[in-house]
DNA sequence: CGCCATGGTTCGACCGTACAACTAGATGGT
DNA sequence: ACCATCTAGTTGTACGGTCGAACCATGGCG
């Protein structure tokens, strides 16, 4: 009988586990930025996004993600362009030690979170997954 | 077949529903840091506490904490006393206005998650619930 | 009594975010 | 064509959050 307490403390318990208060590691050790970290992570999968696309996609704010790229070219990481289409818009991209780092910070998520799921018994590894959809898509509907 | 991947993804979906980067407001959109949340929450729920129980409660360091603690106190949400058995030591304890303070954000925090529990099939409340706590016990023991 | 461990505080550094004010390009109605 | 308005980004300011290191006090132990 799940009620909204335990699933509180459910989902408080899941916060501090990952360490998702420490804002200058990725939960998997990797020594970059988390928010640096999701950003190369939607530039690596779908290449090219407006800036303010990827801003909705990261749910932060125009400016905190102007930041971001800014810290993203710093590295190296990315370049901006001027969008084709619109005068005002800028273009993100990844370049090529961006497309590498994003592989580098892959892995060792993709290492982390096997590592997790070795300790989840193998049958639940479905349920897993399902619930935290489910609950994610509840979270959003709200 | 959950992968290593897609429990990545989803993670990281998770993670942005709920708004979980945003420091200055709890997912549950009361105008109180979340770290003084939770923190409000363990000494609520305990009562009296260690500082350095504290600090494990919430997998922060004694700095943090300790500033954490600080804070409370300038709003008048918790004092500090020495510890009967240990002169180092400091006990934390809410303040009337710090128990009430807990009391308002612990009904918010209810209506909150009731509403994404509604959100939720009937029949997979218990999954999640269950989901949530072995992917939990699962990076714990990584 | 000295040595090391433990609990806390303070300092400095950095990351992460939002809102507000501003510039510049796009849009739509008259 | 023009002007009001909207949208995309940038920059400034303020604040929350965290850590590690340096430092002090107390405790435990040989």
């Amino acid at each position: 009988m799940a009620d909204e307490h335990e699933l509180q403390e459910a989902v408080a318990r899941f916060v501090r586990a990952f360490d998702l208060h420490q804002p200058d590691q990725t939960p998997c050790g990797q020594p970059i930025p988390v928010s640096e970290a999701h950003a190369l992570g939607e530039l690596a999968r779908d290449g090219a996004l407006r800036q303010s696309d990827l801003a909705r996609r990261l749910r932060l704010e125009k400016s905190t993600t102007s930041r971001l790229v800014t810290q993203l070219i710093k590295r190296g990481w990315a370049e901006r362009t001027p969008a084709p289409d619109d005068g005002r818009g800028v273009l993100v991209q990844l370049t090529p030690p961006g497309v590498t780092a994003a592989a580098r910070l892959a892995e060792a998520r993709a290492a982390r979170f096997s590592a997790v799921l070795d300790r989840v018994p193998e049958g639940e590894r479905d349920d897993v997954l399902r619930a935290l959809t489910t609950l994610t898509e509840a979270i959003d509907a709200t």
